[in-house]
DNA sequence: AATGAATGAGGGTTCATTCAT
DNA sequence: AATGAATGAACCCTCATTCAT
C-alpha cells in the first residue's frame, strides 16, 4: 500500500508546508520534492499529478481532524458539551498547526469545481457528527424541537469556519482557542430551550 | 475618469461573466475581452493588469450590494428590524444575480493571497454595517451587554456566507431568500436578552 | 488567411530546415522559432501544435510538388512520356530540395497512425496523377489491357521511393535525376529480355 | 551467451507486440517488461538500452525471415523461379505474423537516423539475395545485359516494400501472398505491350 | 482611443536508466 | 541473476502583457 511507505508520509507534510508557505500557486512540484527530500519523479509514484497531493494531503489531515474531534466528543454525555468541546478541539486543532490552518481556509479555497466536490465528500463526516449533535440535543430536550438541521449545521459550521479564517487572515496574532465558550454561548443560547416561567 | 466610460462597465459586465461560467482559472483575458466586444488590449487601457479586473469587479458590484443593504436598512428602526432586513437583502440580491453569487461564493475564493487581502478591504464597510446594527442592538437593549462585537460579526457573516455557499453548491435548486426568518432567529435568540422572572 | 501571412511561410521554410538537420525529435518547437525569427508562442498563432506544424510542411511542399509534375505532364501527349517527365520530375525536385528531400523521405515516416493519415490523404492527388498515367496507357494502347492499377501504382510509386530514400542515405552522393531514364524503361519494360521476331 | 538465455527470447516477443499493439512511441520499457513477465531492470542485463532492444527485434526477426527466403530459393534453379519464390516467401511471411508486418512496415520506421542506419545494416543480406536472383538472371541470359543492379534491386525492394505498407495500412484486409504472380510478370515483363511474332 | 499580432517566461509530467537489495 | 523504487533531464504549450500601427 503506497499509503504506508515513509516517503507518501514526507511527500504529504512537505506539501503542506510549501502550500502554506507559497500559496497552491505558488507551489511548484519541483518544490514540493525538494522540501521531500525526494526526486520530482518521485511524488508520481505517490499522486497522480498536482491536484491529487493537494486532495491527499486535504484527506490525510482532515481525516486526523475528525477522528480527533470523534474521539474527544465521544465521552462527553450530553449534546452541550459535546458541541463545546468540538469547537474547543477545531480552534485547538488548527491553532496547534498553522501549517494545515492556513491551507485549510486559504488555500484549498483555490479549487476547481471538480475539486471543491471531493474536498466536500472528505468533508462530509464532519458535518455528520455536526448533525448528531443537533439532534442528540434536540432528543435530550435541551435543544428546540423542530429545528431544520442542514440549516443549523451550516451555520454553526460556517461561524466557526468564518473565525478560524479571520484569525489566519490577522496572521493568528490572537488566542483562537479561548473563543471558543463565547462561541458556544452564541450557538447554544440561539438554539437552547428558553426557560420561561 | 475611466470608471465613467462605457467600455469600463462593459468590461466588468464581461468578467462576472466570464468567470461564473468559466471558473476563475479558465476565464483568460482574452475570453474576457471579446465577451466584452472589444480588443485585448483595450482592457489594459481600463485595467492595470487583470489582478485589477477582480479586484474592480467585486468592488463594483460589492459596492451596490452594499449600498442596496445600507438604503434598506435606513428606514427600520430597531437593531432587530435592521439584522433581518440585512439577512433578506443579502439573499435576495444574490438569488437575483447569480452570476455574482458563483463569483463571490466560489471563484473569488481562488485568488492569490494578495488579491484576497484586497477583497477583504473592499468588504470592510459591509462588515462595519453589521458591527453597527449590533452595537445599536445593544444601545437599544434588545441585545446583551458585553458583546465582543467582532467576534459576533464574524459569526454572523460567517453564518450568511456559509449559507449562500451552500446554496450556490447546490446549484441554488432552492429558495434562498425564505430561509432569512429562521436564519434571523437562530442569531437573534443567541444575542437577545433572556426575559426571565 | 493565416497561410497568407509572411510569418507562415517563415515558419514552413525553418521547420523543413530544422527537421532535417536534427530529425524529427530533435526539433525542439523553440529550435524552429528561433530559425525562423520567431518568438515560440507566435508558432501557435499560426500551428496548432507541433504534429500540426509537421502537416503543414508536408501540405505545402507536397503541393507545390505535385503541382510542378502535373504542370510539367500536361504537355506531353502519351504515357510513356508522362510517365518518363513524372519520374524526372520527381527526382529533380527532391534533388533540388535536399532538406524536403531528407524531410519526406527519412522524418515524415516517424508520423504516429492518425499522422500517417493525413499524409496519405495529401499524397492521394500524387497516386492519382499516377493511376490516369497508367489509364492514359492503357488506353492508347501502349500499355497492358487489364492492369490492376492499384497495385501497378504502388509498384512504381514503391520505386520510386525506395530509390529516392536510397539516394537520400547515402547521403545525395551522386546524381539521381540521370536515374531517370533506366527507371523509366524498368517499369515500362521489366528485366526479361524481349522476344521479337 | 545472452542470447541463449530464455528470457533474451521472451523480451524480444514482447517487444514485437507491444510495438504493434501500441505503436512505436507508446511502446516503453516498463510496458514491455510487463509483457515479457520481467522486472523493468532486468530488461538492462540483456540489452543496453531501449534502442538495443529495437535493433536486436529486428536482427532476429529478419534473420529468420531471410533464412526461410534463401532456403526456399536453393532448390529453384532459375533466377525467373527464385524472384516469383522470393516475392511469394517475402509476402507469406509477412502474412503470417501479422505483429511483425506492422512492426517492420510502419513502427520502426519511426526512428531515429541512427537506428535506421543499423536497420539498414540488418537489411543488407536479403539486398544481396535480390542482387544475386538478378546476376544470376543475366548469367542465364533470361534477364538483360549491363543492369544497374543496385538500382535494379532497389526498385525490386520498393516494389516489395510498398505493396506490403498499403496493406498493412489497410489493415491487411485482403490476400497478399495471391498477388505474387502479378508482381512478379510486372517486374519480369513490365507494363509495355509485348511485341511477338 | 483602439487594435490584435507578437512576445517569452514558466512548470507539470514522462520515462529511460540506475543501483541498493 | 533479478528486482523495482528512485531518479532527474527534457519539452510542449499557455496566456498575461506589450507596442507598432
Amino acid at each position: 500500500m503506497k499509503k504506508q511507505r515513509p516517503k507518501y508520509k514526507q511527500i504529504i507534510e512537505a506539501a503542506v508546508e510549501v502550500i502554506a508557505d507559497n500559496g497552491y500557486h505558488a507551489s511548484q512540484v519541483s518544490k514540493i520534492a525538494k522540501k521531500a527530500g525526494v526526486a520530482d519523479g518521485t511524488i508520481y509514484l505517490y499522486f497522480k499529478n498536482k491536484e491529487d497531493i493537494l486532495i491527499s494531503v486535504f484527506e490525510e489531515k482532515m481525516g486526523q481532524f475528525i477522528e480527533q474531534i470523534v474521539d474527544s466528543i465521544s465521552n462527553k454525555n450530553n449534546a452541550n458539551d459535546k458541541l463545546l468541546t468540538l469547537i474547543e478541539m477545531h480552534f485547538r486543532q488548527l491553532t496547534a498547526d498553522h501549517h494545515l490552518a492556513i491551507v485549510t481556509q486559504l488555500e484549498l479555497r483555490q479549487s476547481n469545481a471538480e475539486l471543491r466536490q471531493k474536498i466536500n465528500q472528505i468533508l462530509k463526516p464532519y458535518l455528520v457528527v455536526i448533525d448528531d449533535i443537533i439532534a442528540e440535543g434536540t432528543e435530550q430536550g435541551i435543544f428546540r424541537d423542530g429545528l431544520n438541521v442542514p440549516l443549523i449545521r451550516q451555520m454553526i459550521f460556517g461561524t466557526l469556519d468564518e473565525i478560524v479564517t479571520n484569525w489566519v487572515m490577522k496572521e493568528q496574532k490572537y488566542d483562537l482557542a479561548e473563543q471558543a465558550p463565547v462561541v458556544h454561548a452564541f450557538i447554544t443560547d440561539g438554539l437552547s430551550v428558553k426557560h420561561k416561567h
